[in-house]
DNA sequence: ATATTAAGCGGGGTGAAGTCCGCTTATGCT
DNA sequence: AGCATAAGCGGACTTCACCCCGCTTAATAT
């Protein structure tokens, strides 16, 4: 009989040496970013680093992108799960503008926080795609945004513009030319500041 | 006696083969982008149809990017223009407010215009260098802010999102991966309303 | 244990960006 | 007109992202 327990659904298991090379490759790229910055690490010299062949990092991660995307998976969950289930006023229970507030100052300093490797696992072709962190914050206020009824009709915009705001100045207009370099700390705190200030102006109930 | 009659100041004047060759570059650049898009556009490609060479093409142009930077330039002169001295509300006349709204509506058609060049014309590396558009725009956000007096006291941070919110979308969040495909007309309509509200409600004061 | 099979793997190959450096030639001076 | 000079030019070279495809091997069924 063909009944294997598992196998539909998800087409087979993550072999073992496939997990272990993941983990492998995961654990040199941190090296290399931390030994040479984002821009030293390269596809050929991660591959020769990590004792493993080109065409493994490029099954594994598909882009250059792609692994710095990984790198950024950890810490992007534990953000999603404040988000989603923390205490509030980051997590549910609080009013939906306190929420954006405590949601922009967090998401501003977590990309403050991971600047460099936010950018770099940026592709420039594919504009934000489809399952990136851009998108969740875009979806996140726009939640919010209809839960705290602003009086504005086109909710979609508005979110897409709000995320810009939030995303684009830590994202794009930002960050030093050097490898490693925080840009400067209160920048965030400003940010933060100025984020909430916008905030309450668009959406003045309170 | 060494005093030529205009030498100091600019260090000489273009060469004549120099300049040819800059309008043979464009030329050939746009007939390309209209053949076989943006990203048929390569710098072998370019100098060959062009009958140069490589190393012509990267003094002048230095990077792929400032290829579609030069070809942006002549329709960026003269947006500034209408901008800085064409007819209110977009030129000066109206008030701060007023010029904010039109600003944003004007920009957004004209991203929205250009949207396959622009994109193409933005360089991963050093995050929108210092003389680009979105310094211009910031600039210009940031002087009408002032103007407009919204009761707000960080000002640089405020332009700074309000710049992000107005060019992100376009540039960012938006465009096909199609090569030439304009994403949607309404859209760019419904993203100068969204901004309209938007700098409405941060600047209350009308 | 052995056979089966598809996921995993390796590394050579390709195309394009950007660098280098010696040759050519327009320009301005005498 | 002839000369000096530095801007301009060309194309070989390097580096890197990404592709391709035949071999290997872990996982599973018998």
């Amino acid at each position: 009989m063909n009944s294997p327990l598992v196998p539909l659904g998800r087409p087979r298991a993550e072999r073992a040496d496939a997990a272990r090379n993941r983990e492998q490759l995961l654990a040199t790229a941190r090296a290399m970013v931390a030994e040479l910055g984002v821009e030293g690490v390269t596809m050929d010299g991660l591959a020769e680093r990590a004792g493993l062949g080109k065409g493994t990092v490029y099954r594994r991660f598909g882009t250059r992108a792609g692994i710095f995307h990984a790198l950024l998976d950890e810490d992007e969950h534990a953000f999603q799960d404040q988000v989603m289930s923390g205490p509030p006023p980051l997590g549910p229970g609080a009013g939906p503008v306190d929420r954006l507030i405590a949601y922009g100052r967090a998401r501003t300093a977590y990309l403050a926080d991971h600047l460099a490797i936010v950018r770099a696992s940026l592709d420039r072709k594919q504009p934000v795609p489809a399952g990136s962190p851009a998108t969740l914050t875009r979806m996140h206020i726009r939640m919010l945004l209809s839960l705290a009824r602003p009086g504005i009709t086109d909710l979609d915009s508005l979110a897409l513009q709000l995320t810009a705001a939030l995303e684009g100045p830590v994202m794009l207009y930002l960050s030093a030319p050097q490898p490693t370099t925080a840009p400067d700390p209160a920048l965030a705190d400003r940010l933060g500041d100025s984020w909430q200030t916008l905030i309450e102006r668009v959406c003045p109930s309170g």
